[in-house]
DNA sequence: CCGTAGAATGAGAACGAATCTCAGTTGGGG
DNA sequence: CCCCAACTGAGATTCGTTCTCATTCTACGG
């Protein structure tokens, strides 16, 4: 029933460059941003998004920073509706949460589950899981519905 | 705790097809092929693999069915990994499911969970979601993990 | 302090999934 | 049958993302 690491480092800021500096990566003006930006977030962002804020990164150097912090296990890639990528710090580094995304405006916000309630969906999830020959490393919980703002234009 | 639509008409076939007429949509030869593609899945799968299938269909003619399709009501866009869509019969026609996605292969399987399971997770969801001021229209648990194959070389 | 090898950068080209265009074809109600 | 909107198909187009390669950093040994 355990299966869940348990919640990382919630406080980011230094801790997250120095993963990434323990991944042997150099830290460099480009990923620092990019970490900080992320950090920003109340929620995986796209790409465009990214480049908006941070618009002395070009392009490619933008897609090449996000694509060495995703394999150093720094940044995730989840999520991508419509053939667009959206960026969030790693679970491993921003702690598990699920997404709450509007279908309405298209907006996703992150979420963080009680620990007894997360605990109650990882043991749902890995009996699942379980039944069907698979050994359960993690989940993802997407929540559909429809933002406060949407509701009351 | 409600929220969750009954699971609907679990046996597919004809029915999917009558749902599709009933939103006006003409049954040309090229949409009961995609369906009918659709209802031999264990998993949502790619217009890619789809092609491979249905050699008989151009692939714009593909991309188009599947277009309509989704709006229609009668097939989902789902978890798109790597710039690449993965499609399903929706929900309101093949019932409520997780997704067993195996992080080797990247096998995605459909995994009903039993009703009591589900409204466990459905409530935990609601609370969530209105704790951010959202309403809650459903939900999707995509479980990580390693698949038997995978793990046995 | 150099010098240097390996990393990283940036501008633009290339790629590929998905969508659009438009002339030709279908098909189902009348 | 007829008709006309719906649909089709080949190819062009779009656009997010990745690749290329010449140039610029940067860490480190001498
Ligand atoms: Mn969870
Ligand atoms: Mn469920
Ligand atoms: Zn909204
Ligand atoms: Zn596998």
């Amino acid at each position: 029933m355990t299966g869940r690491p348990t919640v990382p480092t919630a406080e980011p800021g230094e801790s997250v460059l120095r993963r990434a500096a323990d991944a042997g990566l150099r830290l460099t003006r480009a990923r620092r941003a990019v970490v900080a930006a992320l950090e920003a977030c109340t929620g995986p962002t796209t790409a465009a998004d990214l480049a908006e804020r941070l618009a002395d990164v070009p392009i490619s150097s933008l897609y090449r920073s996000l694509a060495v912090l995703v394999d150093a296990g720094v940044v995730a890639r989840v999520h991508e509706t419509e053939g667009i990528a959206r960026f969030e710090l790693a679970e491993a580094v921003a702690g598990h949460h699920h997404h709450l995304v509007c279908r309405s405006c298209g907006t996703v916000i992150d979420v963080r589950p009680t620990p007894s309630a997360d605990d109650t969906v990882a043991g749902i999830v890995e009996a699942e899981a379980a039944r069907h020959g698979f050994t359960a490393t993690g989940h993802h919980v997407d929540i559909e519905g429809v933002c406060a703002a949407c509701r009351t234009p």
